[in-house]
DNA sequence: GACCAAACTGCGGGAACCCGCAGCATTTGT
DNA sequence: ACAAATGCTGCGGGTTCCCGCAGTTTGGTC
């Protein structure tokens, strides 16, 4: 058994890897990347079936590399491996996911008991396993009133980016006016409206941006990706409809 | 000499003990805390003069935990030590240091014996140091393009916190008009301008803050304390001025 | 089918925002 | 001392945003 460790910081790696000798024995050969571009490669070349993924990470993130990795061998096994527990992190192993792909999340703090455990789970036997905190802060954001639907959270991505809403109504097939509705849930799910009646002033646009961020429901990493498929759509979008109906500003006068 | 570690991951944490050792003999007690909170108690009580705090950690962050132990105690020298070379962080140190204070910052990529030349400046010696890349990140962003001035970074925190023009004039002590401008420029410098002509679409101002984020500019812990500031500002405000000349939707009717 | 709840959509208006233009104040260079 | 440069400010208009109101579709229950 082949197994690839993605990891920047030094001592963490080699505690993992300590860790990882002492839980799996049958690992043969353990190669240890940097960070996530090195982790793309490494796991073309070497054809792991086994990868330990930090999130957060200079030049390419976990999340980024991960899915990269899925998406060229999609049986692979990831264990996810992070200091945080943001919300952020969470929606973003869950998209990218595939269908019946064995994977975890452990956070850093982890006992090294716990994480051999989840070691043999996620990478030998091939389950679904997450840190209890991990499960604490999923179920609490599947809970009623202050959780985001899937779809409330792509629009939150987009007018993260910076999009206006006949863009973001564009990009999620919407009526514009259906925009501003789920803008308006976003503003009261976030707490946008709360704060707006005790100080008046505020823009609630970047309001809600700036306390998805304070709230970890959005974070740096989620962030990156999210511009980057925003970009892959673009540059997928048939150039038509780039002018919207105003006086055309190329080409002729 | 007494020194203060406040550090929230354990491995960091202990590698650095033993170069503490290892670099400052003349130590008698070294006292290690996990957070910023537990940091600011713990230099209140102990009266070290001599911290090395991490940036990011729960409960409070580094920069906030120094900017209260140099309120109480300015003499104090605090080496700040961070995974990340951010602008944000940088800024955020330089708002807060006091005239005449001894500080540093060093990555935790730096090796052991720069570490150890740190520290003994630093903590021992009283000099200002800084390590080389953030000395690199420091000039760069005295640069003239694309660097913000004082002012542009102070609205900048405005936009970020949410608040709308009016209010950051009211607080910036400027007129709408200059807000504005200052808008104006700020979304030049971070290459707002840029992109609204290559994709026509973008509020501008969303687009700003992601921007700010995502060059790291701006990042989380530096909107905390910003978060912060803006409280701490709202109640000093004489109540008067939070109604504009709306009609009252306090008290009567 | 009747009914209801929830989500979606169009309309319209008031507020906030972006920004060109032009007038003043201070600073700086020669 | 004059001029050029830079920063601050008011004005006005075109655009986007926020959101109440009302009408339509969807999905489910009785």
């Amino acid at each position: 058994m082949k197994i690839l460790v993605v990891e920047d910081d030094q001592f963490h790696a080699s505690f993992l890897q300590g860790v990882i000798a002492e839980a799996l024995p049958e690992v043969t050969e353990t190669l240890h990347v940097q960070d996530g571009l090195q982790g793309e490669a490494a796991a073309r070349a070497g054809r792991f079936e086994a990868v330990v993924m930090d999130l957060q990470m200079a030049r390419r993130n976990g999340i980024e590399a991960a899915r990269t990795i899925w998406h060229e061998r999609p049986r692979t096994r990831i264990l996810f491996w992070s200091n945080y527990s943001d919300e952020a992190y969470l929606r973003g192993v869950a998209d990218i996911v595939p269908a019946h792909s064995a994977y975890g999340y452990v956070l850093k703090t982890a006992s090294r008991e716990r994480l051999k455990l989840v070691l043999r789970a996620v990478l030998l036997e091939g389950q679904v396993m997450m840190d209890r905190e991990i499960q604490r802060l999923r179920r609490r954001s599947a809970s009623p009133r202050h959780s985001l639907s899937q779809s409330e959270y792509a629009v939150l991505l987009d007018l993260a980016l910076g999009l206006q809403d006949r863009l973001i109504a564009e990009r999620q097939g919407l009526s514009l006016r259906t925009v501003q509705n789920r803008l308006l849930t976003l503003y009261d799910k976030l707490g946008v409206n709360g704060e707006e009646q005790a100080l008046p002033g505020l823009n609630k646009r970047v309001r809600a941006l700036s306390r998805a961020i304070s709230t970890r429901t959005l974070n740096l990493e989620r962030l990156e990706t999210a511009q980057h498929d925003l970009e892959c759509w673009l540059a997928a979008r048939p150039a038509d409809e780039k002018a919207p109906p105003t006086q055309g500003a190329d080409g002729a006068l």
